[in-house]
DNA sequence: AACATTGTTTCTTATATAGAAACAACCATG
DNA sequence: CATGGTTGTTTCTATATAAGAAACAATGTT
């Protein structure tokens, strides 16, 4: 009676969040610190750590026993990347406005209720800016989320406010839905978002949509430290940061 | 009495040869297809590739049913890039020496009998030149891997050359065991590896070893067009690049 | 010295998995 | 239009496998 329907992929799951375990933490863990994380039976997580360490998706050091994830795992999202039309059309626009502006790059997708980075191109001036490829980030708070939700349509969007909880990562955070709501349409009418020191401290950015009708492909967000980011740059910027959009927007396929 | 002893992992293992097959292809595959390249039974690849969906490894196209790698991967790999500390170490010189040089530099592990490139910094002045962060290349061709070479202990080294089977990237590929030998030989007692567009044509590229006794961690590689790297300008930049080798090799744990 | 951690292995049963097979669409091509 | 070859997908079952408990050794802690 109790017979649940069998469930297919049950070491894959409990493989893949021993890897999350591992990636969330930040000092590298032995068996038995994944296996109370993660809740599993050690003598599973040994298992599972044999295998994963056989393919190259996590590693073990040597003389303690702790593990990281392995390279196995950056040479498949490599290929992962390439796979991503939105990357490969982005690049070459991305590296024109990398060179026009001097700034530093971002290109980030959605991902249920984050952003994911998925190409970055650095200033040559060096903003201290914590950011990398594969990173999340919330999309309420950042230039590239903002311009992915100013072109949700309303029913997603709705869902979105209602789920989120929004956390304030600087003093300027907007964290009350209906400012959220209130700067969406304004970043929808303008056509582009700022992000006003609103996740990173000194971070300024303008960020375009990249969508065709309801369907959002991603965003692209130029950044730099607030004194180089004063309305005046913001006029000089944008005419660049829109024809880069364009310019993916009628390549992508 | 055909009693094998129980294999672990098993559907682990072939979760990862689906995805390591979707990753080789070009097109994205339908199920079938990937059943017929990794050689398992379709209905096993369906199951395997529900359960990669779900964790967002892969990703399902909705009209054809075909799949590609997922960003989950894309993810997972930042993590495990944050956790190599050579790659954080290493970053701000590197940042630094594309600062100087103004060309494309790159970081790179050895991995098995190839390198991993793990960090990128590109030059402005656009070379067209194929890496990624995550790609990988032969040893005994590329700058980066030819500096790795120089530093294996002799017993690794004729593993290694036993091993291979060079192809000629380029007409300039050294193929024979005894050439890659002497090259590799001098590069040693030079300090630096030269690629002269061995692995991709009209592409040089300086590298150095990043090594302490046995152990080799990487290298590091300044890229340039054929025209931009004469005698001269090598001179000009191996200083820095040497410089730029002994700040990581001191900030090493 | 007692106890709680670790890392690791062994053992067993219930269960998830593998693979075959069946079905339904869809193309080809003769 | 029939035949055969693809596809995508589901159902089924025996058996191999994975999960979890437990035991053991080696630490470290109190």
């Amino acid at each position: 009676m109790s017979r649940e329907k069998p469930m297919y992929g049950t070491s894959i799951l409990k493989a893949v969040s021993v890897m999350q375990c591992i990636s969330e933490q930040e000092e590298p863990m032995g068996a038995s610190r994944i296996a109370h994380h993660t809740g599993l039976p050690r003598s599973t997580v040994f298992k599972l750590l044999d295998t994963l360490t056989a393919v190259g998706f996590v590693e073990k050091s040597a003389h303690d026993a702790t593990y990281r994830l392995g390279i196995g795992l950056v040479k498949l999202a490599g290929n992962a990347m390439e796979q991503l039309d939105l990357v490969q059309v982005a690049r070459p626009y991305l590296k024109e406005l990398n060179r026009q502006t001097e700034e530093t790059i971002h290109l980030g997708i959605p991902e249920h209720d984050q952003v994911v980075y998925v190409d970055k191109l650095e200033s040559r001036q060096a903003v201290r800016m914590y950011s990398r490829v594969g990173k999340t980030a919330p999309l309420y708070c950042t230039g590239i989320g903002k311009a992915m939700l100013s072109r949700f349509p309303p029913k997603r969007l709705d869902a979105y406010l209602k789920e989120v909880h929004p956390a304030a990562y600087t003093s300027r955070t907007l964290t009350d839905p209906e400012a959220i709501r209130r700067d969406l349409e304004a970043s929808r009418s303008r056509g582009y978002a700022i992000d006003h020191g609103e996740h990173e401290e000194d971070v300024r950015c303008i960020a375009v949509p990249l969508y065709r009708g309801d369907k959002v492909y991603g965003a692209v967000s130029i950044s730099a430290p607030e004194y180089r980011m004063n309305a005046e740059r913001v006029a000089q910027l944008l005419p660049k940061l829109l024809r880069c959009q364009q310019n993916i927007l009628h390549r992508l396929p």
